[in-house]
DNA sequence: ACCGGTTTTGACAACCATTCTCATTGCTGT
DNA sequence: ACAGCAATGAGAATGGTTGTCAAAACCGGT
């Protein structure tokens, strides 16, 4: 296992359950951003036998403790991708859907400066960039 | 009427309705980003009779025109707002909603290059930054 | 191994934002 | 006034997500 596999939090009540188990190796299969019905469908294929409500439950408790990204489609569904713990932002394949985890100390600069300027505190940010990659750019 | 307010795309076959008028006033009006169904009651509250589904295609039209910014909460309802219509992005107050256009040389250059780097064409990028704002930070 | 209490699960219903349908109405130019 | 296309409204349909609740799994202590 490598730091960035998808987690349970530690040493609370939370239970590493069969069900929760099967949705993170899925998360850790996987290289891109996934719907709960992608990923629900995914663990159907392989007899893992987990109710659609408890991949959501589990979801959205990986992204609680941060274990998880969630990037929301143009449409609004929410998609997840296991991510590595430290902050990143990312570069989406409209075609494709590949992803590349991608830092920006530029950016990180930019908004505590903004911020600053217009007397926000307590600031986060969301960024992401789609475009069509090399692969998919073909002739 | 100032270059910020929304409006209809001209010599199309877009006609400058009622309905559409009533829905470009009320986003005129507010200053923050609102939901269709927000929208929807600002006009019901103003007799201006303008159904639902008329609202959202009036919105709906408006983002593709790019009159107005379409943001997503993090609970995946989108929002609109009217917008200038040079490229920029927000600081939202978390707390009261009040929103900022930001705009930032140094992260669309960020952008350029990274995209660049991994070979990826045709990019475009949303960041949004979210905060508290000075007057919702007391005491 | 048994108990009592807590957590988790699954099936399905409920929700809610958004889109679709389609008959009706409103424009526009001739 | 007419023909034809655009727009509307009301409600149904869609689809992702969350809630409900009884049943099952699990834990620590005995």
């Amino acid at each position: 296992m490598t730091s960035t596999d998808p987690s349970l939090p530690p040493d609370t009540g939370v239970r590493p359950t069969r069900q929760r188990t099967a949705v993170i190796e899925a998360l850790a299969s996987v290289d891109d951003f996934r719907s709960a019905r992608d990923l629900h469908e995914l663990l159907e294929s392989r007899e893992a036998q987990v109710g659609l409500a408890t991949v959501y439950r589990t979801l959205q408790l990986l992204a609680e403790t941060g274990a998880v990204d969630v990037l929301r489609r143009e449409d609004g569904e929410a998609t997840y991708r296991r991510c590595s713990r430290h902050h990143h932002h990312h570069l989406v394949c409209r075609s494709c859907g590949a992803t590349v985890e991608v830092e920006g100390p530029a950016v990180e600069r930019w908004t505590e400066r903004v911020s600053a300027e217009h007397g926000f505190v307590d600031v986060s940010h969301t960024l992401e960039v789609f475009g069509t990659c090399g692969s998919c750019r073909g002739a």
